[in-house]
DNA sequence: TTGTAGGCGTTATCAA
DNA sequence: TTGATAACGCCTACAA
């Protein structure tokens, strides 16, 4: 492996010392544009590129993020995956990646290889954050040390102090998306409007399912306990619930089904094939999440959309908020504190999109 | 942010000086058992662990790799980076994601920005480097300081010495796996089997459809230009291929098609589908890489599935052979450099997973 | 078996 | 405006 060129060999090509290197590589002022010009000559004749492996050790950031999300292969988190890193990379960090399917302790084991990296902040995705029975001990153990953040998950920091001055979130308003999704059936005349959860314990489920409630009586509906079923957040759990659904007798079956991710839509779509049902003469279907592979589906769903671009611009801007706090030794009165928790909470709209899947009720 | 526990921390705890725990922490021999475990017992106290950036600062590796990919989303990808992703962090290593769907130029930029991370290895997982057309710059100018890791990329390094030492490759014998596929087509006893590639200049298009002429000679059937077609690896593009082929007269209609990818055969089905015809009674597919939202489709493809477990293990086992060469001093002899260029490229056989997508022809 | 001290590439604090 | 020099946390001869 070629020796790395250092700041020493900079320093000896533009006749300078080390120091003054720094100060250009840093922008700061005091330099003399004559001698910056020398230095960056002489830096980029040399191919330098300042270790930030060095400059973390000085105490200052490292400018790196983990993400940790539970499977990648699960077509929501490419989506927060491809946009953090994006918007991540934009800001000069680099992303870690972790998938922890196996729940909580695989979580905390992957959490603990990170201990001597020296990340920036923990972001976390998805897992067992979004299990509403139990909040993961190892979160609150991490925030105690380190920032984090957590996407779609409104878990409460422990207690205010330090730790709360670690801990971000960033919120789509699922419950606001569902009321928007249910409000286009009932605007096309559906009445029977069936929700199809993952999981009920988790998070993503609960919110969205109150959302459906609510739009409901909004609308004057009567919610039918017979339209809201729950399973998994896969294609084959859809399939099963759509089909269960649709095998209701014809007074009772629903019109149009609003399913808690895009793989559960699919598996509608499925499930409404295999019956010869028309989409979306016959039934109408409205996913959640917009994921990318929807492209491989006809016809396209009509989804609740959330701006995977805003999230990880919110990330960013989030890491920055905590390491100020942290670090500028800003006070840290009460009332700072107070501040603090409220901007330390990003909310994002969701927004319909309305695609071919979905339509006026038959009749 | 609480300060980290350092080794002085640790040693002064243990009563030990900080070369001792260091000792300790990096499992060298002559340290007294009694002194070990007094260290340990300290270190696990105060919840100690080393500092992987200082560690790699004093010139020892930082345990990280870069993983490139063109774009997450993409159903491929997210199998490759979590079998790369699991077998890295079995090993100790952390992995830094990077989505580089603008071509070589941003592939190029997203690596620059590695600079200064001291990582020990890049892999390559897709992008610029499946283009037959030109070879991308960057690829050997990167390989020139650090190693690189190609997956599917079948790049020779651009010479022997040091950079060949740099250079791996792990290979799916893509070629092969497409044999398999259509010898399986034929003994179900089809005789029209269209082939339906990605873009015709990309490496892998190109390997797949060399098996596929093959394997139709080797079975005695007669290469018909009018069945073999090249579009994207997308649903809709291979919709669009297989509603052509569909269209076909009767007699010059395709009873099989084999897809490059799994994106490309969930549009044949869907072309199927919306001319009514049964798969797989009327009509066989088969897809390529076998990817997780399979799940997704019905029915099930029949798939050339690689092993993206075996593909993980490979990148980190090319990561130590190369780490040996390099750092170990081991000697750099031609005949050291000849083993090791054959040692630095691994070839995976692909199997079929035969499915419900495929069956024998109609009639 | 254990400790001392120099070095890894930067940043930051003083002087000059 | 610039240059010495001490950290930063760890590893590694070399001594003891």
């Amino acid at each position: 492996m070629a020796r790395r060129t250092t700041i020493y060999d900079v320093a000896r090509e533009a006749g300078v010392s080390i120091a003054t290197v720094s100060r250009v590589f840093n922008s700061l002022p005091r330099v003399d544009e004559e001698t910056r010009h020398r230095v960056l000559q002489a830096a980029s004749s040399l191919g330098y590129a300042p270790s930030i492996v060095a400059r973390t050790l000085t105490g200052k950031q490292s400018r790196t993020l983990a993400l940790l999300v539970p499977d990648v292969r699960n077509p929501y988190f490419p989506e927060v995956t491809l946009a953090v890193q994006r918007a991540v990379h934009a800001a000069g960090y680099s992303l870690l990646l972790l998938n922890a399917p196996g729940g909580a302790e695989q979580e905390e084991q992957y959490v603990a290889a990170l201990r001597g990296r020296h990340v920036d902040a923990l972001v976390v995705a998805g897992g067992s954050v979004h299990d509403t029975r139990n909040r993961p001990a190892w979160l609150d153990r991490y925030a105690m040390h380190r920032p984090i953040i957590l996407i779609n998950a409104d878990l409460e920091p422990p207690a205010s102090g330090p730790v709360a001055r670690r801990w971000a979130r960033v919120l789509v308003d699922e419950k606001a998306g569902a009321i928007k999704a249910v409000q286009h059936l009932v605007s096309l005349g559906h009445r029977r409007i069936a929700f199809l959860g993952g999981p009920a314990h988790l998070y993503p489920t609960v919110v969205k399912h109150q959302g459906y409630l609510e739009a409901l009586t909004l609308g004057g509906i009567d919610p039918d306990p017979e339209l809201q079923v729950f399973g998994e957040f896969s294609g084959t759990s859809g399939l099963e619930m759509a089909t269960k659904l649709l095998s209701l007798p014809s007074d009772r079956r629903p019109t149009a089904l609003l399913a808690a991710n895009d793989m559960i839509a699919a598996g509608c779509l499925q499930a409404a094939r295999d019956r010869g049902v028309l989409v979306p003469e016959q039934l109408s279907i409205v996913g959640f999440d917009d994921v990318f592979v929807n492209s491989l589906l006809w016809p396209p769903l009509t989804s609740v959309a959330q701006s995977y671009e805003e999230i990880g611009k919110a990330v960013v801007r989030l890491v920055g908020q905590m390491q100020m706090a942290t670090s500028d030794g800003s006070d840290e009165t009460e009332a700072a504190d107070n501040t603090l928790r409220t901007t330390l909470v990003v909310r994002i709209d969701p927004t319909l999109q309305v695609r071919a899947s979905t339509g006026p009720p038959p009749g």
